[in-house]
DNA sequence: AGTATATGATAGTAAAGCTATTAATTTTGT
DNA sequence: ACAAAATTAATAGCTTTACTATCATATACT
């Protein structure tokens, strides 16, 4: 497609923003941070967040224990900078698509589909495997915020980006209907709803309608559109 | 209310059955094992999931680690039990107050109301305070499942009393539009969102629209009424 | 060449997450 | 009432996690 390949250079250039107290040294700043980032990606793939350590990190990558704590003060904050990453990719991939569109409608559907598509291709252009990092989200982001320590980190900072996409999905919503009372909560129910039928789709089928066909991007457009009064 | 009244005094006489490979030993056969659940159920709350340890819950009930052993293998066990335990409780709610019904859309919405509603009063007939395992449900639900052993512990049974939670909800949709293509979907979404929007509730006040007047049951009511055709 | 700075190697600590063994207590069966 | 059986308690110990601290080495910068 040729909208993608122009994507994919413009990530290029465009650092993605995050919070600077979730990471102790900025993994972009070396090629060491980078190696963490992506063999990180790959290893809580593989094996799960409850698994993965900094000690196994440091062996796969042939550096050591203490040098990626100079970078992450536990995985915990990586998991917060790997997904932060994640939703700031997407929110500029959402920007960037609907931005020129003048149709409320079009444009809110383009949305949809840009927040609840799956991710399919890596971009190569980053050690960042989106494909992957996709799956990580699915899996392990709840486990990111439902914490006891959420309310201290939320005052940090550390959710804004996600936080900034739901609003931005929110004022679709807003623009299309102004009289919806719910468009914060349809907006977070699309984002999360959407992780939720991926991993169902993986691993409870029956709890789910969606599939290849019938993905939960069309669920979620059919949904929006049922509810909202244009 | 009169029904919370004749709901309190069936409750006593009937137990949740939960798939005997969760525990080790039945904690409902004994004191200790009952002092097991009761209180794991304060600790889990005040200082969530994974700061509870069996050997603080040991101190706390003045018994030994040890002895937590024997009834569960693991702290992870004890929270599906816990939440198992919470499902059919609400399974039972469900089943108990739509069963008479003949309007299938009365019923539905009663449906939606039972499953989205909050927990607000303990029943004080069991050792069980269900406010409080709401709340643990809505903040370390999807840790159970949000593991690298699903599959197996899906193939072992230990989700099925969610799943039969789903699939009833499903089916009252199916009744009202058959030719609703998602009814699974949106069952799972139903309960999955309403835990996420009590969350919102609590540490993202920006994310949702919910709160004490316009709260989740409404939400979901006018979410799914808007999507079906009967 | 000299000095920051980053990384690596090694060691060590406290707590988590168990298992095993033995002792004490309670329950139960006759 | 008493012995046998079952439960629970106490203690110890083991491996792994999640760090922290120290010192050595490499590399880069001026």
């Amino acid at each position: 497609m040729f909208q993608n390949n122009v994507m994919e250079r413009l990530m290029q250039s465009v650092k993605i923003n995050i919070n600077d107290n979730i990471y102790v040294k900025d993994p972009e700043s070396s090629a060491l941070g980078k190696r963490i980032v992506k063999e990180s990606i790959l290893m809580i793939n593989e094996m799960g967040f409850e698994c993965f350590t900094f000690k196994k990190l440091g062996i796969k990558i042939a550096s050591n224990e203490s040098s990626i704590y100079r970078y992450f003060e536990n995985k915990h904050k990586l998991l917060l900078y790997l997904t932060s990453w994640y939703w700031g990719w997407l929110e500029y991939q959402l920007v960037f698509a609907t931005n020129s569109m003048g149709n409320s409608t079009e444009k809110l559907k383009k949305a949809i589909e840009i927040v609840t598509k799956g991710t399919e291709e890596d971009s190569a252009f980053s050690h960042i495997n989106e494909v992957l990092l996709n799956k990580i989200v699915i899996n392990e982001y709840s486990k990111s915020y439902l914490t006891k320590e959420v309310d201290a980190e939320n005052k940090e900072g550390y959710f804004v980006i996600y936080k900034r996409l739901v609003t931005r999905l929110s004022d679709m919503i807003r623009a299309i209907d102004v009289d919806y009372p719910y468009p914060s909560s349809l907006a977070s129910t699309i984002l999360e709803g959407s992780l939720h039928q991926y991993f169902l789709m993986d691993h409870f089928p029956t709890l789910t309608d969606c599939h290849q066909i019938n993905d939960p991007t069309v669920y979620f457009q059919n949904l929006v559109f049922s509810v909202l009064k244009p």
